[in-house]
DNA sequence: GGGTACATACTCGGATAGTGGCTGTCCGAGTGTCAGAGG
DNA sequence: CCTCTGACACTCGGACAGCCACTATCCGAGTATGTACCC
């Protein structure tokens, strides 16, 4: 029962933010296909496709179709926080979803408050804590406190991928 | 798409929290049976017993069996924090499950190394300040920001589901 | 009158579906690159 | 040498099935109260 997780985020997120900082090593080097990154990580990849499909359409990644298309970052990794890829890829709305019992039954309310009730303030104080600190961190800030060989290694390992 | 909870929580930990400043409220009333408590929020009487157990089994909540048992707050309001609640309800583990793709594949770093990834550290301070913020807020401290005839109403409310 | 047995009203725990979202796969359509044929 | 055409390698978007957790319900067992019955 403790394996349980209190909320639960999909899979993709993880893949996400490993792809993101895969592509931000790998700037420079022209777009990089779904099936490459899916090696790369041993992932599905029609699957994998899919969540970066929603990435781009957020504009955190750029598609680019053709021969020699592939994924590549839509924007500087500065300014793609951790916040943008869950958003982009779990949706907008909070853990927490009121549904406002305290209006149902027989001891409900009724109307006779149209303020929010104290739980959802409560629990929404709490998620915008978790907002900000996901804010708070991007892309740049992971590559920076990354090992300072990371960058090299995984540009040698994706020439190797690329050539074998 | 907008509409899908960024990290998913349970229905029960809101019947659980309301539950618990009903309870609150009520105390000195002696216990409070399922059917009654079920009845006051329109809930499914069953399943909402099922939760309640789980925070009896945390020592949030105390049941008493026998014709005129239920239940009733298990210590304090001032020591019951809303993450009591939701850690009796939905588990102990974090939202973000590392499955350390990073390790995997033929771009992973395979044992290399052995420390945490960035990700996933970045992702624990999130969830270590949406613990802090929940932990913060008691039961005792959304009975303080609640109308201050909110204690009366509930009890004279829940004198007539009662009785009727 | 006092003690015992039974009915009652609860909780506890396990077993059993239904449902919805996440996971994973397949297919057709669109698009840009590149090679090769033809002028 | 230049241009056009076709093959190719990608992405895009929809449709579909499998799986798992949450939701919801039912049943038998245990326990305390309250009453009725018997001595």
């Amino acid at each position: 029962m403790c394996n349980v997780p209190i909320m639960k985020m999909g899979a993709g997120v993880e893949w996400g933010i490993h792809c993101c900082l895969t592509l931000a090593w790998l700037e420079g080097a022209g777009p990089v296909p779904i099936g490459r990154l899916a090696r790369w990580f041993d992932l599905p990849p029609e699957y994998l496709k899919k969540r970066l499909q929603l990435l781009a359409r957020a504009g955190i990644l750029e598609s680019t179709p053709g021969v020699q298309g592939g994924f590549s970052l839509g924007r500087r990794p500065e300014r793609i926080t951790l916040m943008d890829i869950v958003a982009a890829l779990e949706g907008s709305a909070g853990p927490f979803q009121c549904t406002e019992i305290r209006q149902r039954g027989v001891g409900g309310h009724g109307a006779e408050f149209t303020g929010d009730c104290s739980i959802k303030t409560a629990m929404r104080r709490a998620e915008l804590a978790w907002r900000r600190e996901l804010a708070a961190q991007s892309i740049a800030d992971l590559m920076a406190s990354a090992p300072p060989a990371s960058a090299e290694r995984t540009r040698r390992r994706y020439a190797d991928l690329a050539s074998g």
